[in-house]
DNA sequence: CCTACCGATCGGTAGG
DNA sequence: CCTACCGATCGGTAGG
């Protein structure tokens, strides 16, 4: 049996290819963009697609048109691979986020958008949802970092809850720890539900709108009413 | 580096070794109990630990005692052994839900009741937790499995919100179905929360009662107020 | 960045 | 249920 994900042609990005492109630029093809940057690509797509255990270097090295050497010489190690790959969506979700923030928009939103971004990347999505599962697993490479986001995100959102109860705005009943633990767990729930949906656009889930539901729920919006 | 399981011995099952036993029994020690269940036992358990496609026949099949070809005599193939070992687990759970059910037991219950036998058995929730992420993957073997399961779990827990919202005891704003797929997402999620919090007890989250709480936001009980 | 190679491990089969 | 083996694939290294 072969479980393997399927092979492809390396990946070019939108607008570094036309039909324009005389056969010879090819090996050049990458010319202008970073390897380092295509490596990473490559590897959130297929860490992904099969889990980081699974996954191959030779098979993200093949997808950005290099040998699997080639790659190590860019990250010494898989682990350290993984760890780049994780660093990198860090930056950029933390960044776009505190600028929701910075903006003043509502906690709710803030998350509801985080939700609405991650649905716009499905190779995203499939990467948290295949490795927070699998870096359960105490010897995992990636088990401290999932520990210590989960214990961070828990954190602070149940300051934001706790913030909201100091108004008299949480449900009675619902302690800000609760919320917090319910809101992250809806959110991850809500993507392996999406992620099984996917040859099915039709009636796959809304996140975003359900995450922002679910949020009314437990803080109701005082405009509502 | 070396990401797979730690090797360990022969795993033997409670009552079946005995200080007394003398050591030339040792090879004998499965006698009164099938190896097909030796198997799938164990089979759960390294699933559960690193993933279907991670873990090895041969790990497998020593846990057990016996070699992997031995293994092949039981199951045909890596996927049939996951057929089996999901099947097995549909069977127990659906027929303890259903006493459940039968017994009268409101549906708020007897999901109640199912995560709190999920929290006794950490290897079957480690199982389902990874199993569904990794499924995600369109060519991975158990993903016809997942799909269907979640379908059916859905379009169940869907006809008993309706059944409550008919009886005008749904929360206002939330569809059946909406709160069919919190339901669901809630419980996979805080099973992901729980698996992470494995080495630290005292602060590990309650699944059962999160459930139970969260359940009291989305239909209240009647008798509660 | 490459070719060439290493030891280890995989699922499955042959043949008994 | 076993030993022995298969072709394939793995992460990483040597050496350039």
């Amino acid at each position: 049996m072969r479980d393997g994900p399927p092979r492809s042609p390396p990946r070019c990005h939108p607008g570094h290819v036309s039909t324009s492109t005389p056969p010879s630029a090819a090996l050049a093809v990458r010319r202008g963009r970073s390897t380092r940057e295509d490596i990473l690509e490559a590897a959130v797509q297929l860490f992904g697609q099969v889990g980081y255990r699974t996954a191959s270097l030779r098979e993200i090295a093949s997808r950005v048109g290099i040998s699997h050497p080639g790659l190590l010489h860019h990250f010494p190690s898989k682990a350290a691979l993984l760890a780049a790959v994780l660093a990198r969506r860090d930056e950029v979700d933390l960044a776009a986020s505190q600028a929701d923030r910075a903006a003043g928009l509502p906690v709710a939103e803030v998350f509801a958008r985080v939700v609405e971004r991650n649905a716009a990347r499905p190779g995203i999505v499939e990467l948290f949802a295949t490795l927070s599962a699998e870096a359960t697993a105490p010897d995992h490479p990636a088990h401290a970092y999932f520990r210590e986001r989960y214990t961070t995100v828990l954190a602070e959102l149940t300051a934001d809850f706790a913030e909201l109860d100091a108004a008299g705005r949480l449900c009675p009943g619902v302690t800000p720890e609760s919320a917090a633990r319910r809101t992250v767990a809806v959110m991850d729930g809500l993507q392996v539900q999406w992620l099984l949906e996917a040859d099915r656009p039709g009636t796959r889930v809304d996140m975003a709108a359900e995450i922002r539901a679910f949020y009314a729920t437990l803080a109701p919006d005082p405009e509502a009413s």
